[in-house]
DNA sequence: TTCCAAACGGGAATTCTGTTCCATTAGATG
DNA sequence: CATCTAATGGAACAGAATTCCCGTTTGGAA
């Protein structure tokens, strides 16, 4: 009985039994290698066997391990998520959510980082596990930066009953718009205006609750 | 020479030379095949083998004029943009840009468009041609719905000099980052919402120029 | 109406992607 | 430190996607 879950646990999941040492450094090799390849040739090239190639390990591991380019999204994803960035507190509304918006802009623009989010909304857009993967990781920056807005509410600067995750939502969206949809470019001014106007929406109270 | 010439364009893109009867109608065919594949499948499944198929012709031709999925894609996409949808003119800002959100939410979730706009953008974040198509198809329409704030602007309802561009994408901004980035549930509410945060911002100036 | 070549279509040949088998390596447990 | 087996890696294999070849159809100009 005991040795039957064991078995079956290792069948449905290779690389839960034993995850110390060599399979933490394999998923580690693949991971990035994984997102060198997105940086270069987007999520449609994505190939296991190159990723295993690059990552200096057997093809087998990977298609058992993640099973598709999908697959090695999605961990990506999980990976991504876990390392969390903290957010501002500069003292006011305003400078919170510029910051926010900044960052945002930054990370977009960025050479490495640019393509890997074009990846990831790509690989969300194909694959069912991929885009929870991709909710799980918006939900804990939105969770982390809506602190910054209760603040406001608490010193009045907005109403009491404001929706703090819409309105980070607000200044990541036109940004993201720009990005993933229209295929803009994106100028610093457009980090501001995101920034200016969930402010001033938000100040006027068009994020309430009900 | 003429000759020449006329041999060039012919080998460079099928299709140009002869674009009147049957070359037209294998167009419309395959465009409507890819749509129904991309509706099903998603960008990832799409396959110009069975897109020939099921528009009823020859895979060599499919592969020869289109050459790859995100050719198929950027073809579609121009289609679309020239099936222009006529903006609303209720006569407040508050109206038109309302029924803007309602109808971007209508096509986000309905059960045809939604995959289908996922699969463009997809699509866009892997291939370049893509996303100069996808880029155009959004130009078209904000520039068809520019005009709303134009008159508002006009009737003095937002500051003379608010960028009527900026003030329609952050219309569709929220429901697109839902939709293709944090991947959340659309709601009406969220369609209201939008609206009504452009319009405040609109009003107070946050969507000036310089 | 006639003619020419653009565009198409079917099938073979090729290339590439993904899967399976089995021997080898190395965590974990006592 | 000995043992057991999870996890890995190389190689052969199977299957799908793409290209090539060449005959057929058909749009459009003379």
């Amino acid at each position: 009985m005991e040795q039957n879950s064991r078995l079956e646990a290792a069948s449905l999941t290779p690389g839960t039994v034993r995850p110390g040492g060599r399979t933490a450094k394999v998923r580690a090799a693949v991971l990035e290698a994984t997102q060198e390849a997105l940086i270069e040739g987007g999520f449609h090239a994505l190939n296991l066997d190159r990723v295993a190639a690059r990552a200096g390990v057997g093809k087998t591991t990977v298609y058992r391990r993640w099973g598709s380019a999908a697959g090695l999204v999605a961990d990506l994803l999980r990976d991504m998520a876990e390392q969390s960035v903290p957010a501002a507190d500069t003292g006011s509304l305003e400078g919170d959510l510029l910051a926010n918006a900044r960052l945002v802009h930054r990370t977009l623009t960025d050479p490495r980082m640019g393509p890997v989010f074009q990846a990831v909304i790509a690989a969300a857009a194909c694959d069912e596990e991929c885009a929870r993967a991709l909710n799980g990781f918006y939900a804990t920056r939105i969770r982390a930066w809506a602190p910054c807005v209760e603040r406001a509410a608490g010193r009045g600067d907005v109403p009491v009953g404001t929706d703090a995750g819409e309105v980070v939502r607000a200044v990541s969206a036109p940004l993201y718009y720009r990005f993933a949809v229209s295929r803009e470019p994106l100028h610093e001014a457009d980090a501001v205006r995101a920034a200016a106007v969930a402010v001033t929406a938000a100040k006027a109270g068009s994020f309430t609750r009900n």
